[in-house]
DNA sequence: GAGAGCATGTAAGAGGTTACATGATTCC
DNA sequence: GGAATCATGTAACCTCTTACATGCTCTC
């Protein structure tokens, strides 16, 4: 279960709350590849306490407040390293807009050109603030941590690129068959 | 909720059985996006009966077991339609391999080539898998449910193949990435 | 005789989402 | 005065997976 081993890679960078997990770790790094849910994250923390895969202690604030802050344990340590090396856990990705392009012949071509204008538009929107963390990460990458920071990312900018290239392709060839159908209509 | 719509999409090609979705219909083309259990097409059949998109009549068949052949109703193909219109659900993907890069400073480089070699393999087979089912449908491609099913399988490709690139282009960072941290033991 | 194909289903659990509640502080 | 930030949590629900059970027929 992929994410409690990203719990746990974070936690083996630095200790720390759900609350921080969530909102300055997930949201803002690995969400694009493995979005994670608030209370998802709480849970899982508590797994891994079970699990004698992390520690946690409470932090009494008297402005804010109290923190939970949990650390990585040895076997923690030791269950990330193994599944870092080990896992082959399949990708699984689920994209409604495949679905309706692959029934979209129940609805007629100028509906479906929408449908795709509206993916396009949603997609390039992501891409463009995909590069603005690229431009900020790229130029220091000097260390192992860096490196994969930057290759994940990476790939998410060159699936996002291929994706946009496929959508216009697919506007174009539903285009071009409305023409024929149109044309043979006309004879 | 897709799976719902992507079997009212098959309910609307043909009435079926449970068992031909899942063995006929989803496994043999929209589960690269949209995977499907057995257990969860059964159940959203019955879901669709309850609220009137679909009927079912049982078969009795003497030498094999009795089935079930779901209908789409009227009220289906409506919010078929609808659907197919409206929809703008976003894609979820959740890949186990960019988790392991993400962390992989935690192991050593020789460890993470290894991986990443696993996953080019598994992902080469893949494309080859999409590759023949590509060749056999591309010739004929005249309707627009021949159109759909040939755009989806080829975003299919073109993902794949960016993937396989991407996981050059790391190997190859990783490595270079290495012999710079040995030169610099050396010295 | 073993295994694959046909065909349905139950039970249990894991994983993930949505909505809501609390309550202080800081910023506009 | 209202919204955002900090910080945790519960309850209910939806979605998906795993394991198992049944029983007949056909093929190797």
């Amino acid at each position: 279960m992929s994410l409690m081993h990203a719990i746990l890679g974070f936690l083996r960078r630095a200790p720390q709350t759900g609350y921080a997990l969530k909102n300055e770790r997930f949201d803002k790094s690995v969400a694009y590849f493995w979005p994670a849910d608030q209370t998802q994250i709480y849970k899982t923390l508590e797994k891994l306490v079970e699990n004698g895969f992390a520690t946690t202690e409470i932090e009494i604030q008297s402005d804010r407040p109290n923190r939970k802050i949990y650390s990585i344990s040895k076997s923690g340590k030791e269950e990330l390293e193994r599944w870092l090396r080990d896992s082959t856990e399949p990708a699984v990705t689920r994209d409604p807009l495949l679905v309706q392009l692959f029934f979209s012949d129940y609805i007629n071509a100028d509906d479906l050109l929408e449908v795709l204008t509206k993916a396009k538009s949603y997609h390039e929107k992501h891409l463009e603030k995909l590069q603005a963390i690229h431009i900020n990460t790229i130029a220091r990458c000097t260390t192992r941590e860096e490196l994969g920071a930057r290759l994940t990312l990476e790939l998410g900018l060159k699936s996002k690129q291929a994706y946009l290239e496929w959508l216009d392709q697919a506007s174009d060839a539903v285009t071009s068959m409305q023409r024929k159908h149109l044309r043979a209509k006309h004879k």
